[in-house]
DNA sequence: CTAGTATCGCTACGTGAATATCGATACGAA
DNA sequence: TTCGTATCGATATTCACGTAGCGATACTAG
């Protein structure tokens, strides 16, 4: 029986490696590659997970945990190799190939990410802005068009475009994500509060504001509420 | 020191369990609310966690478990009144009581948070910019003054600011976290992609654009890619 | 040349969150 | 009134991530 689940755990665990990498580790890696990144121009050519760890406040083994799934391997005694660990990290995560998209919602936030030129060195460039605002077609922003929404499938499809970035209020997101997964568009990243319904094999990133904000707001509130007894607070 | 630093990395690990409710649990309630603030302006007063389940593309149980936390209760077969639920809701994220804040770096993010006036809802008031730019001091953005930065620490601690915004460029992101800190600041909104270090008792909330990213980035491109063997990529 | 030590890689364990299952309760229909 | 059903609440299982410990390896000092 015990045989039977260790296996399982096994398998479980071999294939979510092999499919994947954590969450966790997947949001990390930036971290790691940003800070590389930053050794690198300081003419450092060998860092180990230790060093990595007291820098960014994380112990050692995680850093190596997470650096695994990269494919790199390191030297014992040595470290790795800053440069081989920064071209593991951009390979990984695609940061060599550009991802072309399209950004619907041309309001503070849209404005802001359009503006946002270090996309370049991640793999992302912003090809056109989007809007149903007549005021804003046909305007410039950051050197980028602000185009009908009505063109947006119709582009995407001609254009190839494979990530959508959705920046406009909340009651509209649906029907963006809707155009854009018409328009032939794979992943979609999402800024607005709401959670889309999309095709199964369509990439969804949520990126709440509110979400986060909830979180400190709680956070915050509850240091200045009485003192909770942990698990006292009931009954 | 380094106990200060362990103690970070502990509560910033533990703080979601100590606090009693799973950080995704938190992290969907603004999606309850703004779907029930939804449901009450059409007039509907009961709903059940199936309802909300379907709607919101998440399962009845975990639904039902999430509302728990705000110690809400439901009646079977009725459901819960939507009012009570959007107000549990509320007060339980702390939306009642206004935070101000401050923000540091009036770049393209900055002025886009600056210009959300839906904050308010939220319980987020931000109240002043700061900027090391002489260029952008003095200005307005939004209504809002942008300030010298050295005016930060003295400033936050005679009007209580508890609430800190970082959204400059990362290397930045250190030092200001510091002047915030000796303000008096209690909790941080980090936009700039690093780990700061800052004493134990702070709450940081980081919002690193470039690990969501690096998700989608790698999810993307994961889907072009060839099968992949699981060692023999390099070399 | 040898011993010591820092670091990597692997396996095993513990904890917390998501999910499934079971019993309890209230409303509606016969 | 009584039975059926939808829904809530509580408990148990499964799964994923983080953490710890062990052995292996490579550099360095004597």
């Amino acid at each position: 029986m015990n045989i039977d689940t260790k296996l399982s755990i096994h398998a479980a665990l071999e294939a979510g490696s092999r499919a994947g990498i954590p969450q966790p580790s997947l949001n990390r890696l930036p971290q790691y590659h940003h800070y590389l990144a930053e050794l690198n121009s300081k003419g450092i050519s060998r860092v180990s997970c230790s060093l990595i760890g007291t820098d960014l406040n994380l112990v050692p083994v995680q850093v190596r945990k997470d650096l695994q799934y990269t494919g790199i391997v390191g030297k014992p005694k040595t470290g790795y190799s800053v440069p081989e660990l920064i071209q593991a990290i951009e390979s990984f995560l695609g940061w060599n190939n550009v991802n072309e998209a399209f950004l619907v919602g041309a309001g503070n936030l849209g404005t802001a990410l359009l503006g946002h030129e270090r996309f370049s060195n991640f793999g992302l460039s912003i090809v056109a802005a989007f809007d149903a605002d007549p005021e804003k077609i046909g305007q410039w922003i950051h050197g980028k068009a602000v185009l009908p929404l009505e063109k947006l499938a119709d582009l995407a499809q001609r254009m190839s475009i494979h990530l959508g970035i959705i920046t406009a209020p909340a009651e509209f997101a649906q029907a963006i994500a809707d155009e854009m997964v018409r328009g032939g568009i794979q992943a979609l990243w999402n800024f607005a509060p709401v959670r889309l319904k999309v095709p199964a094999h369509i990439i969804v990133h949520n990126e709440d504001l509110y979400s986060s904000l909830a979180s400190l707001s709680w956070k915050l509130a509850r240091r200045y509420r009485v003192p909770i007894q942990q698990d006292g607070g009931f009954h």
